[in-house]
DNA sequence: AATAATTAAATTGTACACAATTTAATTGCG
DNA sequence: CGCAATTAAATTGTGTACAATTTAATTATT
């Protein structure tokens, strides 16, 4: 067998494992809140840049509305926000935060220092991670935009 | 809103962003092989350490049996693999490569360069990255043996 | 040996993720 | 204006992921 096509000398099997232990990280974290992880990516976007509409969340995050659409009925169903077709543009939806999705942001605020917590790891290693992991992201997406 | 809590601000989203953008780097070449990413992973553990129990698979990919179960179904609908019940011990499934399973390996081989041209990223720094994260993996792996 | 405890897979149920298609509304163009 | 093209969400279908439970087999204990 090829060097290369062994599993431990792969790079994306430990970005795919560690996205996945991430996940879980936040998992018992965010189950004080009632949030899965894309749950509480939609509500940090709509507390960061206000009420606006699925496609708009939808390329902030990278989901499309078959993604989007039965998470946002979710969260609905939990009072968190609501779903309006704008009555300019009856195609789109836009999203409204209600009190309580916008009351819940407080609850919210402790959650990253529980992550940063049981992550252990130098706030320095996780900056050069994140440098490494957008400097490639820039790569594929500059890719992207070539195959147009 | 704290700045802790933006989007922009988090390690996290980028690594599942990421583990995204990476998967759908190898939807199209895995096409060709007719494999989804889960299920290269698994034929990638039985090429590199033969045939073995789904526990064992499940241990090595960090998935439980509610994954692999269906997972390893559809390989063997697909002729790539076999599921017996050990002789020794019923409880126990082994999975064994046919023959066609193991031919597949050789179109595989091509598999990772062509990620690689993809990635389009220096070999250091994915090395780098490499590192990093099983820093973090060790680190949440080590938690995890202290929590028993 | 009989029962309890443990183990390995499978099953059930919920929630993404995404390709492909559909639906409905809006815009562009002759 | 009227129809084609485009756009935004929703829908459909497939495939993970994982918690929780179940099933069946094995091992440990009395």
């Amino acid at each position: 067998m090829s060097e290369q096509l062994k599993l431990t000398n792969q790079v994306c099997f430990p970005v795919y494992t560690l996205a996945k232990e991430v996940i879980s990280l936040y998992r018992p974290i965010l189950k004080e809140l009632d949030l899965t992880y894309p749950q509480y990516l939609v509500m940090l976007v709509l507390w960061e840049e206000g009420d606006q509409n699925v496609s708009e969340i939808g390329t902030k995050l990278n989901l499309d509305s078959g993604t989007l659409t039965p998470l946002l009925k979710r969260l609905e169903q939990k009072k968190l926000l609501e779903r309006k077709r704008e009555v300019t543009d009856e195609r789109v939806v836009k999203i409204n935060l209600t009190e309580l999705g916008k009351n819940i942001q407080e609850k919210a605020e402790c959650v990253p220092s529980q992550i940063m917590t049981s992550l252990n790891i130098s706030t320095d290693k996780l900056t050069e991670l994140k440098n490494i992991i957008e400097h490639i992201l820039n790569q594929i997406n500059k890719k992207d935009e070539t195959n147009l």
